[in-house]
DNA sequence: ATACTAATTTGTAATCGTTACAAATATAAA
DNA sequence: TTTATATTTGTAACGATTACAAATTAGTAT
């Protein structure tokens, strides 16, 4: 972890009007770093060796704040779990059904629009797919 | 609800492979009728008075049968609540911040697969947009 | 520096949706 | 009718999330 990095993860949240404590910062930090969609039981364990102290309360408030200022965006794949995702641009959200892996793959947000019924307005576009994974569909073939 | 209304729900049960009960024939007879995404919660309120021994586990029960027999559809729009829909045919959800209420719209699914990982198998695409349905878009910008 | 105020973090307890389980009931077969 | 099987039911358990108040930290004024 670099200077530079601390500095980046600092001001991304200033700029959200977040006040950058130690906790949001590894927080957010963590999950800049690791894009793959952790739930909250992943990201309290992993956390919990860097700020020892850390509660599941301040996990989920730093969580629901990040999602409120709009740099972080909360996966409901599934309903028993949440996930979160610190990568708000446009992309979709592909979970296997076999080995339960969440994958990202490219969309382009907005071309639903003109679906929509005249006079609603989007705000915040989700999509979905569940499906086999290339691993898990070559393992199945056989 | 008419004779016509019961044989076209056995039917429907039948041609899925579930045993036509009482319960799982008031159940899926509500979703086909109430089209609004209804919530668990809501569903065994209204079904109580129907069938006032139904259980919650029942409901619980039938519902996950629907989704595995592929005649309803889960709404994870949401985490915190499990919304279900008896159509099954190719559209999104859109789900107002204001009001709460769930809309449909037309989305024809498939238009996202060319975008998948090259080896990936979509079984199930959910689409769900946030935000602002027309009478609460209207009510703010007054 | 010191005292005071506000914001943040923490731990425990409560809440709520969902599932596990075993007993009771209904259905189908022999 | 008896027997076996499937379904329903109620209670208890479970797990994720939130409420709440105490403890800690940070910020500000004196």
């Amino acid at each position: 972890m670099t200077d530079k990095t601390e500095i980046d993860i600092k001001s991304l949240l200033e700029e959200a009007g977040i006040k950058p404590t130690l906790q949001r910062l590894k927080i957010y930090e963590y999950l800049i770093t690791n894009k793959n969609h952790p739930t909250v039981d992943k990201l309290y364990s992993d956390l919990h060796d860097l700020i020892p102290t850390l509660s599941k309360t301040t996990l989920y408030n730093t969580l629901n704040l990040f999602v409120e200022k709009k740099i972080t965006v909360p996966i409901t794949i599934e309903m028993d779990e949440g996930r979160y995702d610190a990568d708000v641009s446009s992309h979709g959200h592909f979970k296997c059904r076999k080995c339960g892996a969440v994958y990202d793959f490219p969309h382009i947000k907005g071309t639903e629009d003109g679906e929509l019924p005249s006079g609603f307005v989007a705000e915040r576009t989700h999509l979905y797919v569940w499906g086999l994974c290339e691993n898990c569909q070559k393992n199945i073939e056989k």
